[in-house]
RNA sequence: GUGGGUGUAGCUCAGGGGUUAGAGCACCGGAUUGUGGUUCCGGGGGCCGUGGGUUCAAUUCCCAUCACCCACC
């Protein structure tokens, strides 16, 4: 499915307000936005086939360069040809720049640790509240350190390495390094986080640019937006990286990243402060944003794309996506768990009206609460695509409604006045 | 038959002469957003095998008994 010929574009086909109904050109096919990014960290969506991945109608995937660099290394993907025939997924795919497991590693977020003085400028380390697990990662100017979960091995990863790595894992959309900074960093830190990575940023542009491709076809960059939950800093972030060029060339993309804030309502205040400075004509990718709510509030204020783990995650752990109950009331969390003991004996689909494997192919609820609770693949796998589903379908609608200029009453319809 | 060991939550086991006996798993429910095949938070649930004895007080110490396990004849 490589078209060669086909350059990296983004391409605006209707508007609604600041919501967005546009098509993002790849060496592997189309985006439809706005959409659902599905996560595969380690090249596979866990416990579903790639065939299955599509027939639930997921249009992109995003695989993670800091898992794939450690295991299986980037060489033995790139021996592939890239992630596309590593994996056997024809579509197009992002890459995670490994920024973000700095912090899910070793910067994480860790509540009730208490308040974190700003160390900043003194270099080196995060704050000690903010450092997670075992506090396996040492940032620097340079990069960071970080120590693989899988053997124990220490390791370096700069922007030019991670854009080398990425160029051989060879996804269509790749992302500069940066720094994600926790709700424990406080304003001054993340501001000085935020144009360090405005930094990594440049030079995560110019490797890019420097370096040959080492697959036979265009490759995009995002830059990320950091800035926390500060206005100011989001917008001067929005600005920066929106605005960088290095030898004339800039980003193709921007992505919105870091701390978006506790609650739903300040990501969407972030997102408010962010997307109207950023550059109209490329495509926004909101980084780990995955609820229905989320989606709508996202796609109104310009956003394009999204990844996140809760609809796969959720669905082995038997968490299912639904809009309605039952007797037709909306679920507020879109969800059922059926796990719960109340599906024991439900020989219902999980849901009549939807077409994917698990409800079109006689599934009943009961059948797949006993597969969840007996840890069979299967029932996983059925959960996952159910969700796949359901996000392809919300997504659906919400072009849709742009096209039509209704994003507001599909909006509605969905979460209520 | 003899000797030894073990009986505590659904399971595997801690514990200990003194208010309402614990853990892990399981079960029930809830959270969990750039996935370390998750993680976290709550909840229900016990004649501490049975009978007797010692003691102010026994699930705990003693005796008997039953069940199971191991070894030996």
């Amino acid at each position: 499915m490589t078209d060669v010929s086909t350059s990296f574009g983004y391409r605006v086909l209707a508007r609604d307000g600041a919501a967005r109904r546009g098509r993002i050109a790849t060496p592997h096919g189309p985006i439809e936005t706005p959409a659902f990014v599905a996560v595969a960290t380690q090249g596979a969506i866990k416990s579903v086939l790639p065939r299955a991945v599509r027939n639930a109608g997921s249009q992109v995937l995003f695989a993670n360069t800091y898992h794939l660099y450690l295991r299986p290394g980037a060489e033995i993907v790139a021996a592939h040809g890239g992630l596309h025939r590593f994996m056997g997924w024809d579509g197009p795919i992002l890459t995670d720049s490994g920024g973000f497991q700095v912090f899910s590693l070793g910067a994480g977020i860790e509540h009730g640790v208490g308040k974190v003085a700003s160390i900043f400028p003194g270099e080196g380390v995060a704050p000690a509240g903010a450092r997670g697990r075992s506090g396996l990662v040492q940032v620097d100017e340079e990069g960071v350190w970080f120590v693989s979960h899988v053997d124990g091995s220490r390791h370096r990863f700069t922007p030019e390495r991670s854009i080398r790595t990425q160029r051989r894992l060879g996804a269509d959309m790749v992302l500069a390094f940066d720094e994600c900074t926790s709700p424990l960093h406080d304003q001054a830190y993340t501001a000085a986080s935020a144009e360090r990575t405005h930094r990594w940023a440049e030079r995560s542009l110019r490797a890019f640019h420097d370096e040959a491709p080492v697959h036979p076809y265009r490759q995009a960059l995002y830059g990320v937006v950091q800035g926390g939950a500060f206005e100011a800093e989001r917008i001067a972030s929005a600005r920066t990286v929106g605005a960088m060029t290095v030898d004339g060339r800039g980003f193709d993309g921007m992505a919105i990243g870091g701390n978006l804030g506790d609650t739903r309502e300040t990501m969407h205040r972030v997102l408010a402060w962010t997307t109207p400075y950023l550059p109209d004509d490329l495509p926004r990718h909101l980084l780990g944003i995955g609820d229905v709510p989320s989606l709508f509030e996202a796609a109104e204020r310009g956003v394009d794309t999204f990844d996140c783990v809760a609809p796969t995650r959720n669905a082995r752990n038997g968490g299912v996506l639904a809009r309605f109950d039952d007797d037709g009331r909306p679920f507020p969390t879109f969800r059922r768990n059926l796990k719960n003991a109340r599906y024991a004996n439900d020989l219902r689909p999980i849901d009549r009206s939807c077409t994917c494997e698990a409800c079109a192919g006689g599934f009943s609820r009961a059948y797949l609460r006993h597969l969840l609770k007996a840890n069979e693949q299967v029932g996983q796998q059925l959960a996952t695509v159910h969700n796949l589903r359901f996000m392809a379908a919300v997504m659906r609608e919400i072009r849709t409604a742009i096209e039509i200029g209704r994003l507001q009453e599909a909006k509605e319809a969905w979460l209520g006045p």
